[in-house]
DNA sequence: AACGCGGGGAT
DNA sequence: ATCCCAGCGTT
């Protein structure tokens, strides 16, 4: 028995039952495959419902819009690979006639599609043999071959797909690609690995010298960078608030929030009082208050955002304001949708 | 080659 | 608190 029969075998014993796993159209490949980057699969699950039921086709995706787009993506993260997501839509209905590239060269040169959603788009829809490598890969490989090589140096990333060509299974390369991954993900997993009763234990590099927990070696972790938010909720009379799209570069790129201002140090009242003197001259009489004693930490992978949400109330109307009700219509990050459900 | 980019679940 | 998830794009 080698290790793709292996594989292949525990797959079709063990796999999960998912939706896209009962189709090959491309489209919808696709829409998982990102969804599924850096995602686990319980998380982007929903998301992927949500989207095939108001986006049933490509072309349904391309002709609405960014904001819509966004706006049901909100909470999944990593913003680009909607905005990227939505771009391929469009891109695939304008120039292809609403067909993808059935190989891995034209899928790659798509908005958002790299190596690993390339290899999987066209093992999956196209039989293409083509290996994909992901972060379970990654694990499986390193510890069964006993490899140390880091998965996130340039030798290793060549090391792993060199290796993975050369042990995949051509002929059944949609249920292998898909085998190891789920292989990884259930069997193989970080931190506790069913060793016990694992079917390729024998033949374990990892296991057979007792390094399972040290596989796969990953290079360092950059130091998270703690910044202090500072959120103005305007509110007048009307229950009318000002909302702000991000624009340039950064976190949230064109989602939505509230006016916001950076400090050096923990914001205190008479900051926040002359940033809206100096930046909201025509708002003469206003009255603020703190809405959170405690900063709230909101933690991104690379930042610690420790926010304050600084509530004022103002006399007159607001100029350009929205209303309180039609904040819902907006994608913003999850920090600002917690606020707004417990305000 | 290094870095930026979200949010959440498991340990 | 730490790790890591069906990674990609930019610099």
């Amino acid at each position: 028995m080698n290790f793709s029969y292996e594989i292949l075998n525990w797959y079709a014993e063990n796999k999960r039952v998912l939706p896209w796993r009962s189709t090959r159209n491309p489209y919808n490949i696709w829409l998982s495959e990102v969804m599924l980057q850096q995602t686990r699969v319980a998380q982007g699950l929903p998301y992927y419902e949500k989207f095939i039921k108001e986006f049933p086709t490509v072309k349904d995706m391309a002709s609405a819009s960014e904001e819509r787009v966004l706006k049901l993506w909100q909470g999944l993260g990593y913003y680009s690979r909607a905005r990227n997501m939505h771009a391929t839509a469009k891109m695939v209905v304008n120039e292809f006639n609403g067909s993808f590239p059935n190989t891995y060269e034209g899928l790659i040169k798509l908005k958002g599609v790299g190596d690993y959603t390339a290899s999987a788009i066209a093992s999956i829809c196209f039989d293409q043999a083509e290996p994909v490598v992901d972060g379970n890969v990654y694990r499986v490989l390193a510890r069964y071959y006993g490899i140390e090589l880091p998965i996130n140096s340039t030798a290793g990333i060549k090391h792993f797909k060199k290796l993975a060509r050369e042990v995949m299974n051509t002929k059944e390369i949609r249920d292998y690609n898909q085998g190891i991954m789920e292989f990884g993900a259930i069997q193989c997993a970080p931190k506790k690995p069913y060793c016990l009763h694992c079917p390729i234990s024998e033949n374990c590099v990892a296991l057979a010298q007792n390094r399972v927990h040290e596989l796969p070696i990953k290079l360092k972790k950059l130091k998270v960078k703690k910044k202090n938010f500072n959120y103005l909720i305007f509110l007048d009379s009307k229950k009318h608030t000002i909302l702000e799209q991000r624009t340039g570069k950064g976190i949230w790129q064109n989602l939505y929030q509230f006016p916001l201002f950076e400090s050096e140090s923990e914001a205190n009242i008479n900051q926040v009082s002359k940033r809206v003197s100096e930046n909201y001259s025509n708002i003469k009489k206003y009255e603020i208050s703190l809405f959170n004693e405690k900063p709230i930490i909101h933690k991104l992978s690379h930042q610690h955002l420790h926010t304050k949400f600084w509530i004022i109330e103002v006399e007159r109307n607001l100029p350009k304001a929205v209303s309180w009700k039609s904040l819902e219509e907006y994608p913003v990050p999850v920090l600002i949708a917690d606020f707004i459900r417990s305000f």
